[in-house]
RNA sequence: GAGCCUGUAGCUCAACGGCAGAGCGCUACACUGUGGCUGUAGAUGUUGAGGGUUCGAAACCCUUCAGGCUCCCCA
């Protein structure tokens, strides 16, 4: 054999057992979003390097993006994000839109990073993003629709929460601690890895920093105090929407939560499933207000969130979440008992579809056998076999699969019988 | 961008310097008008790729590709 071409690196094939599974987050991420009356849409997965380089950090644009020159030398990417091009799109429309927005979109991404557990260079995400509104009732309906989605697909308040900080309430901190202005991105980087270092060791790298021992323990104290959201009046408003809206059993205030600073002002959330098996955000999102003012909008308030589908499924997966997904193409075959009689078994199958029936035909006579034994790895549950007698009768033989029950029906009856048996088995 | 680990039959893995194997799956037959279960037989292959060491390499060394786990990053 030649050699084989690989896949590109960190891409993935959707087999059709993987395709049922991104199906199933597709499915249920937009069931969740079209409950709270959100609406899909999409951008282009191509768009121009300035997008991104006008608002994204260096990092990004440079070496995490897949960048390359079309064919008349402009530079082009394949989109690393949404929220640019959301922007953009609400700010050429920014007169004739109905605001609020409330979009939800899923759709391909790509990035340059280094694969591995929960990370590919081309996953899937679901974004859900309401603008135009600036209140923490807002803010609380988003997360209420990621909930709405854990729980939809099993994930109790018990194998995943929603962790919740705001950057403003934050931001009074470090000014109580004297913080200076130029080091907090640093910080907050380093509060964001705090969970993933040991204590002594981060200590120490704070302290590096620049930030004196009494600012490290006025730090520490702050991160450490999970009652801090009762100071931030956004905060309170935020937990007592979302009591209302029942969501509130998933959802716990934590100082650690920075998620970065490129557009976030103010309430952050990210969810991680409990026992932390998978130490990846399932998602993240939080407010953007100066985003559409940055792109040249008029300013207008926006928050949202975006999740992968990787980590997702691994999570199912592993939780044992995932409903049996059964590859099983159609409930019904049609065999082909010789050359002369290949026509009649395909008409018999049209008829059957012309019925509502979904049914595969076998596409050539081949052994008996051999057709039944495909019909059973299809997980078939009924094989129509029209041979010569049955074709001199004007019957077909209906084979019931699952408890091995054969009978001979009038050709004209068979669509009937099919659905009878279809209904009387479970599942 | 850095470190560590792993690539052997379609799949899961064994052999760890001396004839490349097992289980599952696959194919055929028993059963030429009927699947699953059973029995019998059969085929699995450039040991990821390329180079080197050696009488001899799947094994040891180098390069490269891919995957995994970390660091980094996480829009």
């Amino acid at each position: 054999m030649a050699s084989k071409i690989q896949t590109v690196k960190g891409t993935r094939e959707f087999y059709p057992e993987e395709m049922a599974l991104r199906n199933y987050i597709y499915g249920k991420a937009g069931a969740a979003a079209r409950s709270f009356g959100y609406q899909e849409w999409d951008g282009p997965f191509i768009e121009t390097i300035d997008l991104y380089a006008a608002k994204s950090g260096e990092e990004l644009v440079k070496k995490q993006s897949f960048t390359f020159a079309d064919r008349s030398g402009d530079l082009v990417t394949l989109r690393p994000e949404l929220t640019p091009s959301l922007a953009r799109m609400i700010a050429a429309k920014q007169g004739e839109l109905t605001f609020p927005v409330r979009w939800w979109s899923f759709g391909p991404f790509w990035r340059y990073e280094q694969p591995q557990k929960g990370r590919s260079r081309e996953f899937f995400q679901w974004n859900v993003d309401m603008l135009g509104v600036d209140s923490p009732e807002a803010d609380a309906e988003l997360i209420a629709i990621g909930v709405t989605f854990m729980r939809s697909v099993g994930l109790t308040p018990e194998l995943a929460s929603v962790y919740v900080n705001n950057r403003r309430l934050m931001d009074s901190e470090f000014d109580a601690l004297d913080i200076p202005q130029e080091k907090r991105l640093e910080v907050s980087n380093m509060v964001d890895r705090r969970s993933k270092m040991e204590p002594a060791k981060w200590d120490t790298y704070v302290l590096d920093a620049g930030i004196s021992q009494t600012q490290l323990g006025g730090l520490k104290a702050v991160l450490g105090n999970f009652d801090l959201w009762k100071k931030s009046d956004e905060l309170v408003r935020l937990f007592t929407a979302l009591e209302a809206l029942g969501v509130k059993e998933y959802v716990k205030f934590d100082p650690n939560i920075m998620r970065g600073l490129l557009y976030y002002t103010g309430t952050v959330f990210e969810a991680f499933e409990t026992s932390g098996s998978v130490r990846r955000a399932i998602l993240g999102g939080g407010r953007y207000d100066n985003l559409l003012a940055d792109v040249g909008g008029q300013p207008l308030p926006a928050v949202g969130f975006a999740m992968g589908d990787v980590v997702t499924g691994i999570i199912l997966q592993e939780k044992g979440l995932l409903p049996e997904f059964i590859p099983s193409p159609a409930p019904v075959l049609v065999t082909v008992f010789d050359e002369s009689l290949l026509r009649e078994s395909f008409a018999l199958a049209a008829e059957l579809r012309n019925a509502g029936l979904k049914v595969l035909c076998y596409p050539e006579p081949v052994k008996l056998q051999k057709q039944f034994k495909f019909a059973d790895k299809m997980k078939a549950r009924i094989v129509l076999t029209l041979g010569p007698d049955e074709a001199a009768k004007g019957q077909v033989s209906v084979k019931n699969l699952v408890n091995g029950e054969q009978v001979l029906v009038k050709r004209d009856e068979v669509a009937e019988w099919i659905r009878k048996i279809l209904a009387g088995v479970a599942s």
